[in-house]
DNA sequence: CCCGGTTGTGAGAGCGCTCTCACGAGCGGT
DNA sequence: ACCGCTCGTGAGAGCGCTCTCACAACCGGG
């Protein structure tokens, strides 16, 4: 025990457990006005008086007064919070600096707004039924949710229920009427594609995402796009699927090495993928950027802190979080001119590896 | 737009927008039971008969009821929900594996207990009074927090309004009073410095963290007393005070091997700065393993990524984690026999900068 | 056939707050 | 003196749920 012993606890204004929190009522009772004068005081209503403002701010003082919420949600219908749900495992979710970004972000701005988040992730399925029971029973006012795999009708389950709902990247199914906040992931794609194939390289792969995910297909069909363009064949043999992780990535190239060892530049749709590449390029013998250019997408801070530092898609991931948020928000509180899609510029980052 | 477009939105029950939502009443009348039954039905109590349960249950699907939260919280008093609060910067709360893998164990061991992590991150002062009305608002049932500096009252306030709160790390002032889980940072500080000491290295340093808070100093009490058990004398030129981040670490060394060049061991307080400190050791030209011997504490992921591979003491984050959130969530059940503080062992993995 | 005991149910009283509405006081213009 | 204002205030009705309590229905044992 090296620290020093504790001073007096300075603020030991009720010390009983479980003596019931003093209530509006009391406030009032205490200044001498009715309760709903004390709330208008204390939600800062316009229509009261100095003099009645001040007997009730101090009678809150006093008895160390804090405003029941759920009390207050009941009421309104307002809890001042937000859901932030990830659909992956725990695993994942926290290996990837891009949910980390956007958690990031998304905590900033919801507090920055003066409202609380709710952090959940979902690895099995049978939680979303308690997700659902959570979201539509009030105590968050809307969802942001990221990582939406295949069909799943989540999305479409919270907003039937009342629960607007903004989505991290355009959704498999119901884009129409769903509200997402998305990256230029197919102009990403040819963006990377183009470079490669202008910096003279003869067979350009690429190793995709999950493809039961928009911004795996869409990062493809960049690829596929900026390929034709250049007047060459699609060819699916150049076409390897991992799952944005590196593992995938590692395993993707293994298996694309084998079937194509003439490859000589990959655009690996995650850098986290990349990563997998890289080290996959290496054990094979090859060198990263002469032999084999790679390009990731994300643009993650540990990109720039490879060994070579990794070229890559730059996706602007602060602003997404930012984006979605005060989207859901502005939603939420019902501001008109609002548009259901919102596409933010991605940009080639050159690095070493390309 | 390369994605599939939607098939017919499955399960558009309540597509009007703002319909008021379906009410435990109407569940009751649409089974024709009070609503005591309806209620008591959906929160399976046990003192129902078998039709009445049926009944409700085909009410409650048929207008897909969902209990409000709000109203349940008013007059249970409990949330279900329970927050955790790091006070730190965003920035170093994301840049810092410990709170990642802590954030990581809490939302695990709160959602398989059924409940929800109200995540937030607090960087100013002014916010705090803005977390103790939402704390004690009771939209959370207590609070789960981390990275307590200096003196900061914070826990004694929560506590003093009712909110049962469980530390991470021993707080500076207050212990005896308050509710923790803590590694045993003083072994741990002991084993890294003596197993320096014993493999003969002559002038072991320490890089410290930051002394406002208990971690750090009870890391420097480990050196201290494993290098006056070796019969050494205390040498305050030998301790540099850094912050547990790179940056803090890097330039802690820096200062260090100014003063005392002769230095041949290092003992930094967290793994981060311990990255820090091999950066700076390598500017300056000496060999990180060889020249001088490096431990650092923690073990997050990366420490054994790094190139040589680090020395560390092995803290246990998942269980610190895991335990903290259990240990808070029987405070609220107000289970019986919990002691107010639990120390978890640590560990010395040997690789090769030691 | 009556009685204590169980069992399932419903009536009704809140939980602590916000919000609508009506009202009295104070004002200046006719 | 009257009217029509605005302005601050209080009474009271809920918000949607849980929980206590009383009660009716039914049980088997004396």
């Amino acid at each position: 025990m090296t620290c020093h012993t504790a001073p007096v606890n300075t603020a030991a204004r009720r010390p009983a457990r479980n003596r019931p929190a003093p209530t509006l009522e009391e406030v009032a009772a205490r200044a001498g006005v009715s309760r709903a004068t004390a709330s208008r005081v204390l939600r800062g209503d316009q229509k009261v008086s100095e003099r009645a403002r001040e007997v009730v701010l101090a009678a809150a003082q006093e008895i160390s007064y804090v405003p029941n919420l759920a009390a207050r949600t009941l009421v309104t219908g307002r809890s001042e919070s937000v859901a932030f749900l990830v659909e992956e495992s725990e695993e994942r979710m926290f290996a990837d600096p891009f949910f980390l970004g956007m958690l990031r972000s998304a905590q900033e701005a919801v507090a920055t707004a003066g409202q609380q988040l709710v952090f959940t992730v979902m690895n099995r399925p049978e939680d979303q039924e308690r997700f659902l029971a959570y979201a539509a029973g009030g105590h968050v006012d809307g969802v942001l949710l990221l990582s939406l795999h295949g069909r799943d009708q989540l999305p479409q389950r919270l907003e039937s229920l009342g629960v607007p709902t903004v989505l991290s990247g355009r959704p498999l199914s119901g884009g129409r009427r769903l509200w997402y906040v998305d990256a230029d992931n197919v102009g990403g794609g040819e963006l990377a594609t183009r470079h490669l194939l202008d910096s003279g390289r003869a067979h350009v792969a690429t190793v995709t995402g999950p493809l039961d995910m928009c911004a795996g297909q869409d990062r493809l069909a960049g690829y596929r796009a900026a390929v034709e363009a250049a007047g060459r064949p699609y060819d699916e043999g150049l076409v390897s699927v991992g799952d944005f992780t590196a593992a995938g990535g590692h395993a993707a190239t293994v298996r694309l090495l084998d079937e194509r060892p003439d490859v000589d530049a990959i655009f690996a749709a995650s850098d986290l993928a990349a990563f997998g590449v890289v080290r996959a390029l290496r054990e094979s013998g090859r060198s990263v950027g002469d032999d084999v250019a790679v390009i990731g997408f994300d643009d993650v801070p540990a990109a720039a802190d490879q060994q070579p530092p990794l070229s890559t898609v730059k996706q602007p991931i602060a602003a997404l979080g930012t984006a979605m948020t005060r989207l859901l928000l502005d939603r939420i509180e019902g501001r008109p001119g609002l548009t259901r899609r919102t596409i933010l510029p991605v940009e080639l980052v050159l690095r070493e590896t390309a």
